[in-house]
This record gives C-alpha cells, sequence and structure tokens, in this order.
DNA sequence: GTTCCGCATGAATCGATAG
DNA sequence: ACTATCGATTCATGCGGAA
C-alpha cells in the first residue's frame, strides 16, 4: 500500500492507524480542524483539555513524516474556556509541535464574520480561531499570486483611467494594446491579503454545518499546492477540505473516523465528483 | 506616598522602582502595551525575545499586587518574528503569568485594519494583535453595556464621512472576503461586540505614532471600569492609554521610562487636562 | 466650497552585505 | 560562523494642494 492507494477517497478509520500506510513525503499540503477539546466524556472521540497534547503529538509524528520537505500544516483550531478561563492546550501544543521539529511559521486568523450568537456575564462571543501555520523547513511552496483579491472597484478604476491620464498610452497602443494594457491594470488593481482571514461561518448548505467554511481550506490550498498536488485532511469530518481540493484540481485524502461524518463525508465528496468539470472560476 | 499621589500623573521611571510604591489593591484597570521583544540591542530598553519572560515576571507581580480583586489586566502584545518564525515568549508568557495566579480569561483580538505593508516570500502582512485579559478572580467588572455599538448609527455616519474615493477602498475587500462588510451592520440597531476590535492604527496625521489607537485602551476602560476608578498603564508610551482614560473620567496612573516618551506623554496628557469638559460622545 | 489626486509614512520582514 | 545594518518591497490612511 502507498499513498497512491488512498488518491481521491476519503478513509474510515482512526488517522493513528492508516497515516503509517501513506508513503514519506507524499503530502503537499495538510489542512484540517482536529476534534475540538472536550471535557464531556460522554460523547465518543472527545478530548479532554489535560490530555489534548499527548494525544495529537503521535499524529502529528505521521503527518510530519508524510509530508514533502517543501509541505504546510495548516491547523484550525480554538482553546475551550475551562472553568471560566481559557485553557492552555493549544500554547502547549505549538510548544511540543516545535519540540518535534516542526517550524511555527505563522499564525493566520480566521475572524469570523457571524458567529454563534451568545451573552456570557464575563465574556463576548468568541469570534475568531487560529490557523496555525506549521512547515518543516524556512523554505516552502507558496503561490502568493493565488490569493491576492482586488483593491478597489475594477470597473470604475478602470473607466476612470481610461478616461484621464491613461488614455494617452491607451491611444498609443490603440489597435492592438486594449487587452494588454487591461491586463496590466489588472495586476495593479490586486493587492496581497494579510494574515486575517475574514469569513463568513457556512453553517452548512445541506443539512449538516461544516467545522470551517470551504474557503478557509481553499485559501490555504490554493495558497501553499499546486494543481495536481495531494491535499490530506486527517480529520475529515463532513469532508470538506477534501471538497475544496477537489474542486481546486487538487488531489485529497480523507481520514474520518466517526461513522456519522464518514458517511456524510462520502455524500459531499461523491456529488462534488459527480458535478461535470464546469469548474468555478477561482 | 500611596497610590493617591501618583492620580493623574505620568511617573518617569522603571516601573519596576515605581510600582512599589502604589498601594495594594487599589488599581483597577491595568492596560498597556509593553515594549516588544527586539533582537536588537541599539535601542535602549529592546528586550530580547529570549529574556522577554524573565524580565516581565517581576513587573507582574507588582501589577497583581496593585489590582483590585475584581480588577482587569490587559496586555496589549504580539509575538516577532525570528529566524522565519513565529517565536515563542507570548506563549510562554502566558504559561508563566499563569504559574504566578493570574486567569488568562479571554483573548481579545485587534485586527488592524491598515498594518503596515510588505511582500515576503513566506508571509503576508500582519494584521492583528493580541489584548491578552488576565484577571485575579472569576469574577470582576465587566459593563458589557458600556460598549455595545449603535450598528445603524455607526455604519451610516461612517459611510457617509467616507468619500467616494474611500469608500471604494474600504468596499474594496469586502466582497472577496476580506475586510469589513459594512453591509452587515445597517439596520441593527444596538448589538454586544465580539472579542474581536476591528479598528484602523492611528498613523501619521499627527506628529506622533501611538502604539495602539485611543479607541483601544478606551474600550478596555468602558468595559473593566466605572467613572473615577483608577487606570494604570505601566508602559505610558505617549501616554494614549492615560488620556483615554482621562477622557472617560477615569483617573490615570502613567509610568513610562523613556525621556523622549515621557516628555511627549507629559505633552499629550497636559493637552487633554487643558481641555474643557466638551468631552467627545463615545 | 467640493471633490479628487498625490504623497509621505507606519510596533514589518527578508536577504544581502559588511564587520 | 555570527551579528548588525541597510535597502527593497508594499498598501491603507489622512492631509494638503489642485481642479
Amino acid at each position: 500500500m502507498t499513498t497512491s492507494d488512498f488518491i481521491d477517497t476519503i478513509q474510515h478509520g482512526d488517522s493513528l492507524k492508516v497515516l503509517p500506510k501513506l508513503s514519506e513525503a507524499s503530502v503537499n499540503l495538510i489542512v484540517t480542524s482536529p476534534p475540538y477539546a472536550d471535557s464531556r466524556k460522554k460523547t465518543y472521540g472527545g478530548i479532554h483539555p489535560d490530555k489534548y497534547v499527548e494525544w495529537f503529538l503521535p499524529i502529528s509524528d505521521e503527518l510530519q513524516r508524510v509530508l514533502t520537505g517543501d509541505g504546510s500544516f495548516v491547523l484550525n483550531i480554538k482553546e475551550k474556556v475551562v472553568g471560566g478561563e481559557r485553557h492552555t492546550y493549544v500554547l502547549e501544543l505549538i510548544l511540543a509541535l516545535k519540540k518535534r521539529g516542526w517550524l511555527w511559521t505563522e499564525e493566520y486568523l480566521w475572524h469570523k464574520r457571524n458567529c454563534a450568537p451568545g451573552k456570557w456575564p464575563n465574556r463576548f462571543r468568541d469570534a475568531w480561531e487560529r490557523c496555525l501555520h506549521f512547515t518543516k523547513d524556512k523554505k516552502f511552496k507558496m503561490n502568493q499570486d493565488a490569493v491576492m483579491v482586488p483593491m478597489g472597484d475594477w470597473a470604475k478604476t478602470r473607466l476612470k483611467r481610461l478616461s484621464d491620464n491613461d488614455s494617452r498610452r491607451f491611444n498609443s497602443q490603440a489597435g492592438s494594446g486594449f487587452g494588454k494594457n487591461i491586463a496590466n491594470w489588472v495586476g495593479r488593481e490586486m493587492a496581497y491579503p494579510t494574515n486575517v482571514l475574514h469569513l463568513a461561518t457556512e453553517c452548512g448548505n445541506k443539512n449538516h454545518s461544516a467545522a470551517f467554511p470551504k474557503e478557509l481550506p481553499s485559501w490555504f490550498i490554493k495558497l501553499f499546492t499546486d494543481a495536481g498536488d495531494v491535499v490530506l485532511d486527517p480529520f475529515a469530518g463532513s469532508g470538506t477540505a477534501c471538497v475544496a481540493a477537489h474542486e481546486l484540481d487538487r488531489r485529497f485524502i480523507g481520514v474520518e473516523l466517526k461513522d456519522e461524518y464518514y458517511r456524510l463525508a462520502l455524500e459531499n465528496i461523491d456529488e462534488a465528483m459527480a458535478e461535470p468539470a464546469q469548474r468555478k472560476l477561482i
């Protein structure tokens, strides 16, 4: 068994047992939102906050093994409130991962535009989550141009420029230069984003609530992989990251332990792969 | 000497030597932005990242002593990049403060709308900073209603004040999922905020550059103190937090070591206190 | 009196160069 | 080898002069 046997599939099982079957340095990006810590033990799969780091470390070692040297590992996570305080397991996890050899390259933020309402006497609604970016090497693959955002109202700017100072330049290239000129302007009207992603929480287009909106994995997939690369989600949940990878012409491998999520992920992936080749323009 | 001798003054000196003169449990809120870690030693006061925690802890002990039981300590800080990685001194500081008895109640975020430019092969512009909220007790003073936002008015005013050009720039990033979508705020009367503060850095228009915009300390002062309460900034810098406290009818104590900043803080405070009682509506 | 455009500048970071 | 310094890169913002 090698990684190629798992391409474009969701595996039903424990990541700790599935990941060893993958080949070394065969995955270009890992993007995942692991089960959050939960002090209630009644729910299957809930990990106690105090045990979170020791639970995650063996899995992280496998992730490090399967990741390519220029690959990235994006971990979407947020600490729970325990006893009125923020628990420190995420901080401890970062420190522990560094000790295991991961580089903590950056901490991106997901700023949730519409988050669940709620009011407590000692805190407000939690409107952000961490997207920790780990790499194996200081040099890694990063396609910054793939996530550029338009700076302004493109049409307005274009028309305005066309009417005044750029008209001379435009005329000089009349006949053959229009497209070229516009392309230049487009380039200038695009800006690189920051390390804060301001996205709405996608409460699930279907009957289920995804852990994160599809735009979140999409953004990191565009940023850290090329078409054809392999994207791994070791806690696939409803398969959002895998669907995102497929839609972006990347290959995916998902792993999910829980029956209910596994079946849901299969449904979502089947639906995504059944769609004809009319992909969204990105 | 007691705390009352320091009310509404900026002290010129080292917090480690000034704070012991304050009375126990005499300060209702500490809001500060300490000198950031800096590996370059040329600037007086730059603390090496590896020494940051041990430098800060003795000061934090004094802060804990002077804070009231229901008081809050808000620490605005952000880790530097060292050798291509995020340094971990802030994480270690949180863990160390907890060991000293502080409760890490919440992590608010300052999402900087305009942040310093830059383009690098391995990261984007850094657009956020931490505002760590520590308390001495699970029960603390919190006036949630004081920071409710009149959403409709705010959006209207904001949109009205923006020129077309600015409006285009402001809205430009909304469509792609980055930046603030103003349309979300229209039509709602009042709402509690989240734990993310979306503020612009006050840049350049004045003759000095404040570490944080006045709105940042103002927000926490309104939230965690009543009128007449004492606000302490042990690293006063240009005195922004002290000015904010004075404008909100709170009393303030500032401490600043560096000559240049101390004089600047004096100027700003004098100016603020000279103003007649026509306070800005907040 | 408005609106618009140009421009300086900021709690930045990297890579190269110099000592 | 290691540290310190400098230049290049880059965009939101507000101010001031121009139209």
